[in-house]
RNA sequence: GGAAGCUUAGCUCAGCUGGGAGAGCAUCUGCCUUACAAGCAGAGGGUCACAGGUUCGAGCCCUGUAGUUUCCACCA
């Protein structure tokens, strides 16, 4: 049975990516190969939350990481992608909590043991969907090695990390100002609270002096707190004050007595010059009464009701205690005036919930000494951002870090290694479970709260590979390669990576940070599950496969920008396929079943042969630098025009007279050539368009062929014979093909008449390349017959004139032709050569720049000139005679 | 208040170290030509946001302006 009978008319996707991939996987072809000899090149994965469902952003990211890797893999490097999971505390809780609720269980009657089985439980049944979403797009990662931030290992890591910082001094615990949630009731680091602008209001109030003498005026944005004021603040240098600064006020309300303070944190430019100080619901104002010893009156329970101190408003949320306190405040006759007021809120990045600032006891990492090194690495080049712009996002971070609040009050998670003694008050911190206080032997506590998920996943490059252990992954692949990540996760992940690395490993974690911008929607926005607006990359895999939505994501995209999902581009990425299988099913089709390609020999090649053969050299050779260079989009754009303009409408069609003459002296030259250049071009095709490029490749004749395309070479420029001289002769015959086809289709010509043409060339060697090629022309340019001539003396006058660089053809159409017509056409296309001459003319009568550009531009240039002053004068001639006659 | 990005054809976007403006889609015209109509052939369409500057030469480099997006920042 001939080959062609296997060969489906068209590609199935879903059918053949479940059978590739679980190819690939048997074969082992993911785990790096150890061969000593060779360089290795390493990727972390970005660990997706067990929580998460595949979304455009794990298939963006996913693809750029397996184009990098499948690319390092022909490129015959040791390549490791280590994939894993993340934890994700807050989410994973949030959810549990959210399903136990639907039950009626709360996690305090549960207990914390039984709460975490549960957990574990959910983890088991769901934690794994998302790992199987990213095998549907193909990602060439070692699954062997996957790992999850709670696993033993890692966990080991964390308990590493926390006691060898403890030890140090750089984590300490202390009651601290911080952002509280106060419905996923824990606290959360700065970076985890985002900032928006909300409607709000400014209330104007008053406080009466104590001594009766009159009121301070003031304004705040959140009365409620009111109730926790202890004092006010004026600005030392603020002349109206001066007198008022140590005397008492009489909180309204309350009718607490506290002082007001002198502080240069107050602006005497900004409202009324006075501020209400409140250190237990304001970081700022927790400052200012720190520096003035001020009591920390805390108003607020940890769900941000009013607390029973103040029996009035006592369980009022914030926001009903608000509506109340600015009601009680207008009948005492504090309120002077509200005005609305826009101001920035912080939310948690979780549910959005607005943060409350909350004095209370957590661990926190010191960042200061910590960032040095991590920026230094930076600014010294050992890490490298793509595109560079980045490092100022992150320098920006880094150079005014803030201690890190690491502590959670969730269960899920890595518990604080942290035990004390309830009896003597002893802490010690340890990675063993401290059973007995040390001191005086009674039994201790461990601290109840957990990490910070991002305080694993900072671990993630090394704790991945083994670490503390010494392991001979570590050795191999670390520091990893590149980290390819989005920019919004710069400051969350990537910076604390970095310090980690350079703490723990003393060395980068990786070299290239590739970063990515967002996927956003047709219209732009971003995705969201608000807006109902995300795209289901799965859904689209399973309509158009992952190669189409693989191409859809990298095509026209340049690193660090945004780009907008259209539906276009997948249904172009499904079209390339299509166009694709077909190139293959020709190939196949016009491939002898009992070819032997020893036979060829290049001694055959015809020009259309090193034309494509030039620029297949071409075309590796710059998309292997575009690559090396993340510039995906350019790459991938670039071997998808060689392989539809040049291979598939010109080298097939060309080859096509080869091919079904029999007797064809150079026919197994053509045979082979299809092979061998479709084959060369689905391997820089293949790792953005994996399967189909597999597909392809398997069907294809191809000497010293390997088991898979994904394990062959990735094309070498240097073995790929150059054609200088004959690329541009066959660009000569394309150029007049073109003309040829213009001229007809502007005179109406149907396809379907042949023509007898004349060409006029005065070099021998351009009118022998007609003859040689009247086959393409009879194939291509609807030519019967061709005749070459030296001068144009006697051309008849019912031919029509093309005119190419290095000559004229004339077309014959006795009975069609419209002299009016055709003269009009000749004058419209000298009126354009007369802009473009009159344009080169004026460059290189420019003395400076015929003396200041280059010889090579310059001589450009020249030679310009006399081909457009060529073409001029045939259509002058032209239309003299025409206009004679 | 700082910082960054974007502004190129009707739409979505490329454009590398400055050297005759590109792609896809859309539009118009003609083709079922035995790999592919998910295709083939041809065409139209842009003062590269604006204003200066550097240069022989600027979409690209510099300065400023406008619009827009984003990040960071404690202004009550």
């Amino acid at each position: 049975m001939a080959r062609i009978d296997n060969i489906n008319k068209s590609f199935d996707p879903s059918e053949a990516e479940a059978r590739l991939y679980k190819r690939w996987m048997d074969a082992g072809y993911f785990k790096p190969d150890e061969d000593p000899a060779k360089e290795s090149f390493s990727i972390v994965m970005p660990p997706p939350n067990i929580t998460g469902q595949l979304h455009m952003g794990h298939a963006l990211d996913n693809t750029l990481q397996d184009i990098l890797t499948r690319y390092k893999r022909m490129r015959g490097y040791s390549v490791l992608w280590l994939p894993g999971t993340d934890h994700a505390s807050i989410a994973t809780e949030a959810r549990i909590v959210e399903q136990m609720r639907k039950e009626g269980i709360f996690k305090e009657d549960l207990g914390r043991e039984k709460f975490l089985e549960r957990a574990w439980a959910w983890k088991e049944q769901y934690g794994g969907r998302i790992v199987e979403q990213l095998k549907k797009i193909g990602s060439s990662c070692d699954w062997s090695r996957e790992r999850f931030t709670m696993d033993e290992g890692c966990s080991e890591a964390v308990k590493e990390v926390f006691v060898k910082y403890y030890n140090q001094g750089l984590i300490y615990r202390g009651e601290r100002i911080i952002n509280w949630c106060p419905h996923c009731l824990t606290s959360i680091s700065n970076a985890e609270v985002e900032y928006e602008d909300q409607a709000g209001h400014f209330w104007h109030l008053r406080y009466p002096l104590e001594d009766g003498s009159g009121y301070v005026n003031l304004a705040t944005t959140r009365p409620e707190t009111l109730l926790g004021d202890t004092a006010v603040a004026v600005n030392p240098k603020d002349e109206r004050y001066k007198d008022i600064v140590g005397k008492n006020v009489i909180l309204p309300l309350v009718g607490r007595k506290i002082p007001v303070v002198a502080d240069d944190y107050v602006d005497i430019e900004f409202g009324t010059g006075v501020v209400k100080i409140t250190p237990a619901h304001d970081p700022n104002d927790f400052e200012v009464g720190a520096r003035h010893d001020l009591p920390i009156v805390n108003v607020l329970t940890e769900d941000a009701k009013i607390t029973e101190d103040y029996p009035k408003y006592a369980g009022m949320d914030r926001y009903e205690a608000r509506k109340a306190i600015v009601a009680d405040l207008e009948e005492g006759g504090y309120l002077i005036k509200t005005e609305d007021y826009s101001h920035n809120v912080g939310t948690c990045y979780r549910c959005g919930t607005t943060i409350e600032p909350r004095v209370s006891l957590q661990w926190f990492v010191k960042m200061e000494e910590l960032a040095k090194p991590a920026i230094e690495c930076v600014k010294d080049g050992r890490i490298r951002f793509v595109p560079e712009r980045f490092d100022k996002n992150y320098f920006n971070w880094m150079e005014d870090i803030r201690d890190w609040c690491i502590s959670r009050q969730l269960w899920w998670g890595h518990r604080i290694p942290a035990f004390y003694c309830d009896d003597c008050g002893e802490i010690v911190v340890t990675k063993d479970a401290a059973a007995v206080c040390p001191k005086c032997g009674k039994e201790m506590r461990q601290d109840p709260d957990t990490l910070d998920t991002w305080f694993s996943s900072a671990l993630w490059p090394f704790s991945t590979m083994g670490w503390p252990e010494s392991t001979d992954d570590l050795a191999r692949y670390y520091p990893t390669t590149t980290l390819v990540t989005g920019y919004d996760i710069i400051t969350f992940w990537v910076s604390r990576m970095i310090v980690a690395g350079m703490a723990h490993m003393n060395d980068v974690p990786f070299r290239d940070v590739l970063i990515h911008g967002l996927v956003r929607d047709a219209q732009g926005r971003k995705m969201s599950k608000s807006l109902g607006n995300g795209i289901d990359p799965l859904e689209i895999i399973a309509e158009f496969g992952a190669d189409s939505l693989r191409y859809a994501l990298v095509t026209g995209n340049a690193p660090g920008n945004d780009q907008r999902y259209l539906p276009e581009k997948v249904n172009n990425g499904r079209n390339l396929s299509n166009k694709m299988w077909n190139a293959m099913r020709f190939v196949v089709m016009n491939t002898d079943e009992d070819v032997d390609f020893s036979k060829v020999s290049a001694d055959n090649y015809t020009l259309e042969d090193k034309w494509i053969l030039d620029k297949l050299h071409t075309l590796v050779a710059e998309a292997t630098v575009n690559i090396d260079r993340y510039d995906f989009g350019v790459a991938l754009q670039k071997t998808v025009d060689f392989l539809w303009d040049d291979f598939c409408d010109w080298y097939i069609e060309i080859s096509k007279t080869r091919l079904f003459d029999k007797e064809c002296p150079t026919r197994l030259e053509a045979m082979y050539l299809l092979n061998y250049v479709l084959g060369t071009a689905a391997k820089l095709l293949h790792p953005f368009m994996p399967f189909i490029t597999e597909e392809i490749y398997d069907n294809l004749v191809i000497d010293g062929k390997s088991d898979s395309i994904m394990i062959d070479n990735w094309p070498d420029a240097a073995k790929i014979p150059e054609f200088k001289a004959e690329g541009r002769q066959m660009e000569t015959l394309i150029d007049a093909i073109r003309s040829i086809r213009k001229v007809r289709k502007d005179m109406d010509v149907a396809p379907s008449r042949k023509a007898n043409i004349i060409v006029v060339a005065a070099e021998p060697s351009v009118a022998d390349m007609f003859t040689d090629g009247k086959a393409f022309l009879q194939k291509l340019a609807s030519v019967a017959d061709l005749t070459t001539r030296s001068d144009k003396s006697g051309i008849p006058s019912t031919a029509v004139a093309a005119v190419f660089d290095g000559g004229e053809i004339y077309i014959p159409l006795e009975d069609l032709i419209d002299v009016a017509k055709e003269l009009e056409r000749l004058a419209a296309e000298r009126e354009k050569l007369d802009g473009e001459i009159k344009r080169v003319e004026g460059k290189l009568a420019n003395q400076e720049f015929v003396s200041k550009a280059p010889e090579k531009v310059v001589n450009a240039e020249r030679e310009k000139l006399e081909k457009y002053r060529n073409m001029h004068a045939s259509i002058d001639d032209r239309i003299n005679s025409l206009t004679k006659n």
